[in-house]
DNA sequence: TCTGGGGTCCTAGGACCC
DNA sequence: TCTGGGGTCCTAGGACCC
C-alpha cells in the first residue's frame, strides 16, 4: 500500500505561511521573468486562471478581482518542501521524495489504521508547518495518485465526489461498487501518465473515463499504444509496476537555461548568459560528484511570436569529462559562437551537461598530463565561496577566442563530431 | 510589449556489421 | 508481383512528469 502526500496549491501555501493575510484572497506565483502563473489559490482557480498562463492574458485582474501577483521565491519553497518532507517520512518505513510537493510513503506492514494515521499527520504538517495536504492511499503509486487527486478535488468542489474523501482519500476502505463509482466519475486525463496528448487519443477510442481505462486488456493498450500506457493500466488495476524509489539516483543531465525578460541580440549580451549558465550547471554538477563529457549550447527566438524564427544548439565533446568549470565555460562559448546569428531576437538560452559519470579521483590524478594543476581546489574554494556569500560572488570570465585556441584541439572535435539539431521543440510542459 | 525551468523514458528508423 | 536476414548502436522526436 502506498500513499501519496501532496501539498496543496504549494508556491501559494508557502507564501501564505509568512503572510496569512493572503488566506481567503485569490493569490497566483508567477514564473521567472514574472512570465506565466504557476501556482494558484483554489480562488485564483474559481476565477478562471489557467495553469501556466501568461500573466499578460490576466493583467488586470488585480483590480477587478482583488488577485494578488507574486513572483516566485524559490528557495522560501524549498525551505519548506524539506520541512513537509521530513515530516512526511514519519508515516511509514520508507519514502520518496517525489518533487517539491509531493512524497510517496510505502505504508506495507503497517498495522493500524491508515486514514486516522494519514489525517493526524496532515493535521501535524498544518499545525507545524502551515502548509495544507491532501494524502491519497491506493495499492500501487498510480492509485495513490489517482485518491490524492480526489482527496483535493473533493474538498475544492463540494460535490464532485463523496464528501468523506476530502483531504484524506483511502481506495484501500471502499468497497467494489464505491471504486467503480468514482472513477467512472473521473476523467481519464487526470491518471498519472495519461498527459493531453494520449487523452485525446483514449477519448477517440471511446476511453473517456479512468474506469474504462481499468477494464481495457493490458496486451491491447501496449500493441495500440505503449509499454508505458499497459504499465499505467497495470497500476490501475492494482499490479505494481512501479517501486519506491528512496535514493535520488544520479541527474543522467544537467540543464541551466533561461527565458530573457527582453529579447536578446547581441552577441556580448548571450556571451554572458551562456557563461553563467555554464558556471551554475558546473556547479550543479559537481554537487552530485559527477563530470560531464558533453556540453551543449542552444539559443531560441520566440515560438510565441510571429518573428522569424531561429533555433539552433551545438554539442562540443569535452577533451576528457570534467567538471572544472573553465573548460565547460570554453566548450559551451564555443558552441554559441558556432550557432550565433545576428538579426534575430532571441528569447532563451541555455547550457546541457551530458553524458555525464561518477567523479573518481584516478581520473584526476592518473591523467596528469592535461590536468589544470588546481582543478579540484579551486573549484571547490568557488563553490565554497558562493556557498558562503551568495551565488555569483566568484565568477570565471568568459573567454576569448585565444583562450579556446590553445585548449581546443579540432583533431578531437573531428574524432567525435560535432552536431547541430534544431531546436524548435523544447518541451514546456503545460497543465 | 508580455508565454518557466527543470527532468525522464520509450521507440522508430537509419547506419553499419556480418 | 517479387528486392536476404538478423543484430547492434545511435539519434531524433514524442510523450510524460512537476
Amino acid at each position: 500500500m502506498f500513499a501519496l502526500v501532496d501539498g496543496n496549491n504549494f508556491y501559494v501555501s508557502c507564501e501564505r505561511v509568512f503572510r496569512p493575510s493572503l488566506n481567503g484572497l485569490p493569490v497566483v506565483v508567477l514564473s521567472n521573468n514574472d512570465g506565466c502563473a504557476i501556482a494558484r489559490s483554489n480562488e485564483a482557480k474559481a476565477i478562471g486562471i489557467k495553469m501556466g498562463q501568461p500573466y499578460f492574458q490576466f493583467r488586470g485582474l488585480e483590480e477587478t478581482h482583488g488577485l494578488v501577483v507574486l513572483s516566485a521565491n524559490f528557495a522560501l519553497y524549498g525551505d519548506l518542501s524539506d520541512r513537509v518532507a521530513s515530516l512526511v517520512a514519519g508515516l511509514g518505513p520508507s519514502h520518496e521524495v517525489y518533487s517539491i510537493d509531493e512524497s510517496f510513503v510505502d505504508l506495507t506492514g503497517l498495522r493500524c489504521d491508515l486514514e486516522e494515521r494519514a489525517r493526524r499527520l496532515r493535521q501535524r504538517i498544518l499545525q507545524w508547518v502551515g502548509i495544507p495536504c491532501g494524502v491519497g492511499i491506493g495499492p500501487t503509486k498510480t492509485l495513490a495518485k489517482l485518491a490524492n487527486h480526489v482527496a483535493k478535488t473533493a474538498e475544492r468542489k463540494p460535490g464532485s465526489y463523496p464528501e468523506k474523501l476530502a483531504q484524506v482519500c483511502d481506495f484501500s476502505r471502499l468497497n467494489r461498487d464505491e471504486l467503480a463509482d468514482i472513477l467512472k466519475a473521473t476523467d481519464v486525463g487526470e491518471v498519472w501518465g495519461v498527459g493531453p496528448r494520449i487523452s485525446e487519443q483514449l477519448k477517440e477510442a471511446g476511453i473517456r473515463t479512468v474506469y474504462e481505462l481499468t477494464r481495457l486488456d493490458p496486451a491491447t493498450v501496449r500493441a495500440r499504444w505503449s509499454v508505458v500506457l499497459e504499465r499505467t493500466v497495470r497500476e490501475l488495476q492494482g499490479t505494481p509496476c512501479i517501486s519506491l524509489e528512496e535514493v535520488a539516483p544520479n541527474k543522467k543531465e544537467i540543464a541551466c537555461t533561461r527565458s530573457f525578460g527582453k529579447p536578446v541580440e547581441g552577441y556580448k549580451d548571450l556571451e554572458e548568459a551562456v557563461t553563467e549558465f555554464a558556471s551554475r550547471a558546473a556547479e550543479k554538477l559537481r554537487k552530485q560528484g559527477s563530470v560531464a563529457a558533453q556540453v551543449l549550447a542552444f539559443v531560441r527566438t520566440s515560438p510565441f511570436r510571429k518573428c522569424e524564427q531561429y533555433s539552433r544548439s551545438m554539442t562540443i565533446p569535452l577533451r576528457r569529462p570534467t567538471n572544472d568549470t573553465r573548460p565547460i565555460v570554453q566548450a559551451a562559448l564555443m558552441a554559441l559562437r558556432a550557432i550565433y546569428k545576428p538579426g534575430f531576437l532571441l528569447a532563451k538560452a541555455g547550457v546541457m551537461l551530458m553524458e555525464l559519470t561518477p567523479d573518481t579521483v584516478s581520473q584526476g590524478e592518473l591523467d596528469l598530463e592535461d590536468q589544470e594543476p588546481d582543478n579540484g581546489k579551486l573549484m571547490t574554494a568557488v563553490d565554497n565561496l558562493n556557498g558562503r556569500f551568495g551565488k555569483g560572488t566568484v565568477l570565471v570570465a568568459s573567454a576569448g577566442l585565444e583562450g579556446d585556441r590553445r585548449n581546443w584541439s579540432m583533431k578531437q572535435l573531428r574524432r567525435t563530431p560535432a552536431y547541430t539539431t534544431r531546436w524548435e521543440d523544447m518541451p514546456i510542459a503545460r497543465a
